[in-house]
DNA sequence: CCCCATCATGCAATCGATTGCATTGGTGAT
DNA sequence: ATCACCAATGCAATCGATTGCATGATGGGG
C-alpha cells in the first residue's frame, strides 16, 4: 500500500543553515554540537575522509591527514563514541562489579588497590571503566549490563554467595573474569591470590617464632578466607600441632566485634600466642584489642595479617603480612577477560603470595 | 575486517531467517543478539510498538504493553543503550574522575567512601558511572569525556593543582560538579567539608584539654588541607596561645616519611603535646610513630585525626577525629552536578564537620 | 446511516558515526 | 595515443533504537 507523498529521502537543497551568529538569552547552552559533517565541511572533504583520516585509515594521505586532524582538534571535536560504537558493534568499556552489600566490604583499602589496578590497565588498553555496586538481590544486573551493550564484558571483584549464579552465567560463554578464589568447580575465569599457599606461610612462619596456639580470625564461609584457613591447618598439621577449634573466629572481614571476642577467650583463660587474620584492617582492629587489654604484641602474641595494605607499615608495630600483589592482579582480571572475549577457553591465574616480616611478629 | 554478505537495501521478501536450531562448532558465540524488531516480528507488532511499550508510553493500552514487556523479558532482551543514547541524544552515564597520580591518594579509605556514596546515589537516580584515574598532565581528558559524548557530566574528585584548569572549563557552563575545599575565586559547583571548621573544632578541642604546644600535620598547597590549617590558627588566636612555626609539617596525606619528622622533633628537643593531623591515615600513622619513641597517646601527647575512616574506631587508641559525612557528599555532588545539567546556577555545599571524640584526645 | 473524533499502530526519518563499493583523475607502460 | 591501474575521495547504506506524522479501525452523536 502506497503512501501519499513524504519528504524525500535524500535532503532537500537547502542552503546551507543559519550561521552560528547571536544566539538569544541562553549564553552558551543551545549551541549545537560540533560533528564530523561541520568539519567535512570546514575542511572541503567528505564526512568519510575526516572519519578515515581520525581513525588513522591507510587511504588517506599524510598531508591530508594532518590537515584534518589539526582542524579538528583546534575546533576542539571529538568523535562521537557512542555512534562510533553503535556502527562498528562494539563498545570500547568494560563493567566492573564489585560484589558485596556491606559497605564494610567496599572500605577496605585493598579493594581499592585492586580497583585502582584495573583502572589503570584498561587505560592504557584504551578502554572505559563502567563502576556497578551491586547488592545481592540484583543479579540480573550483571547479565543486563552487557545485553544491552553497555559493556563488552564484566569483571566481578569478590564472589561471595554468588558462585552459583556466576557458574550459570558462563555456561552460555559471557564474557566475565572474576576476582576471588578459584574454587573446584568454577567455569568462569578468575583470578586471585594462592590463598592457601598464603594462609600456609602466615601461620608457619609463627610456628618458626615458636608459637604453638595460633588463632584463626577470618569469615570462612568466604571461599578466600576459607582457602587461607586451609593453609593454616596444614602448617599446623605439618608441624604436628592440634589444632584447637575455639581458636578459629569466623567474622567478616573487619567486623566491629572483635573486641568482645579478645575479651571473651581472656575471661575464659584461653591461652593464644598468636593471631592469623584474613585481613589487615583486621588485624590491626585485632592489635588495638590486645592493647587496650595490656597484651603486648609481639611479646606475648604475635600477629599476622593479610593484603599488605598502605597502612600496614605504618601502624605501630608495624604489622607482618601476607602481599597481594595488587598490580599484576588488575592486569591479569584485564587478561583473561580480553581472552574471554576473543572467545578463548577458561584459563585461572593463580598470583603468588608474599609473606613481608614485620615488627608485629617478630 | 571483512563483513558478513551484505544485504540490500530493501529488505527482500525473504521467510523469517532460519530458525536457531543447531548452530555449528562455536556454540553459543556467533548468536546474533536480539533486537527490537526481532521482538516486534515476534508479537506480531512493529518495532515502533515495542519502544512505546517497553518505555511505558501512554499510546499503548495496558494489555499490549504487558504482552509485550513479557515477550521481551522471557527472551532476555535488553534495549542496546547506545542506539537509544544516540536517537534521544541524551547520556545516561555519569564521569567519576579521580584527580591525582599518587598511588597514596587514592589508596585513602576516605575516597572510596565517597565514591561508594557517589556510586549509590547515581544508581537510585538510574545513572551509570564510568570512572577515570587522570593523571596531572592528562587535564584535556576532562573535557573529551563530555564532548564525546561518552558522559553528561564530571564529578570531580580533588582539585588539587587543577584549579585553574576547572576554572577555565566552568566558563562555558562545562558539567562539571567538584569534591574538594571552596575556594573564593572558584567557578564551579563544589562540595566539600567544612574544613575551616573541622580544623578549629579539633583544635579548640585541644585546648580545652589543656593542650599548648599544638602540631598541624598536613600539606597546606593542598587547599581542603589549608582550610583545616587556618581553623587550626585560628583557634589558637582566640586562646592567645602564639603559633610556633616549627610544629606545623606540610606533608601529603600518608606521607611515609612522618616517622622522620617525629624522631626530628624529639631529637632536638622540640616539644608538644598535641597533634592535629589532616587525614586519619596520617594520624594513625603518627600514633605509631609516637609509640615507637616511647610516648604515650593520649597520656603525653593527644592527637585528634580527619574524615573519620571506619579503622579510625577500631585502633589503639581508638582515634578522635573530625567527621566528614561521606554519604551526604555523594548526594550533593551528584544533586549540584543535575543542577549544573539543568543549566542552573552555579551553587556551592559546605558540609559540616563532626567531631567524634574517641580515646587519642581524652 | 454518515461523519468525525479518538484510539491503536505503523511508516520512515533521524541520531552521528563507519565502510563497501563506485567514481574520479593521474600515471606509466605499451 | 590508449589503456590499465592505482591513489584519493565520495555516495549511500548501515548500526539499533526513538518519534513526528499519517493511516486504519472503532464508536458515538446527530
Amino acid at each position: 500500500m502506497p503512501r501519499s507523498s513524504r519528504t524525500p529521502r535524500t535532503a532537500p537543497p537547502a542552503p546551507s543553515p543559519a550561521p552560528p551568529v547571536a544566539l538569544p538569552a541562553v549564553p552558551d547552552k543551545g549551541r549545537r554540537r560540533m560533528q564530523m559533517a561541520d568539519i567535512a565541511r570546514l575542511a572541503g572533504v567528505s564526512a568519510s575522509t575526516v572519519s578515515r583520516a581520525l581513525s588513522g585509515s591507510p587511504l588517506i594521505p599524510e598531508a591530508t591527514r594532518k590537515r584534518i586532524t589539526e582542524l579538528a582538534s583546534s575546533l576542539n571535536y571529538r568523535v562521537n563514541v557512542g555512534a562510533a560504537n553503535l556502527r562498528k558493534r562494539d563498545v570500547q568499556t568494560v563493567g566492573v562489579v564489585i560484589l558485596g552489600d556491606s559497605l564494610q566490604m567496599i572500605s577496605d583499602p585493598f579493594l581499592l588497590s585492586i580497583l585502582g589496578s584495573v583502572a589503570d590497565t584498561l587505560d592504557e588498553r584504551g578502554m572505559s571503566l563502567l563502576l556497578t555496586r551491586l547488592k545481592d538481590n540484583r543479579k540480573h544486573v550483571l547479565s543486563d549490563l552487557v545485553e544491552s551493550g553497555q559493556v563488552a564484558g564484566l569483571i566481578v571483584i569478590g564472589q561471595l554467595t554468588m558462585h552459583d549464579h556466576l557458574n550459570a552465567l558462563t555456561s552460555n560463554g559471557f564474557p566475565m573474569v572474576v576476582w576471588g578464589a578459584n574454587l573446584p568447580d568454577a567455569l568462569y575465569p578468575v583470578v586471585g591470590g594462592d590463598n592457601a599457599m598464603g594462609g600456609y606461610l602466615a601461620t608457619r612462619h609463627l610456628i618458626e617464632h615458636g608459637c604453638r596456639r595460633i588463632a584463626f580470625f577470618g569469615d570462612i564461609s568466604h571461599p578466600e578466607a576459607g582457602l587461607r584457613y586451609q593453609g593454616y591447618a596444614r602448617a599446623l598439621r605439618e608441624a604436628g600441632i592440634e589444632q584447637d577449634p575455639r581458636l578459629l573466629q569466623s567474622f567478616l572481614f573487619g567486623d566491629s566485634r572483635i573486641r568482645q571476642v579478645i575479651d571473651g577467650w581472656l575471661d575464659q583463660n584461653l591461652s593464644f600466642d598468636a593471631i592469623v587474620a584474613s585481613s589487615d584492617v583486621t588485624a590491626i582492629s585485632l592489635m588495638g584489642s590486645l592493647r587496650e587489654r595490656g597484651i603486648a604484641v609481639p611479646g606475648q602474641v604475635r600477629v599476622v595479617g593479610y593484603d599488605d595494605i598502605a597502612l600496614a607499615e605504618h601502624v605501630h608495630p608495624t604489622l607482618t603480612t601476607v602481599r597481594q600483589p595488587t598490580t599484576e592482579a588488575g592486569r591479569a582480571l584485564v587478561d583473561l577477560l580480553f581472552e574471554a572475549l576473543a572467545g578463548q577457553p577458561r584459563r585461572a591465574i593463580v598470583l603468588p603470595a608474599e609473606l613481608i616480616r614485620r615488627e608485629s611478629s617478630a
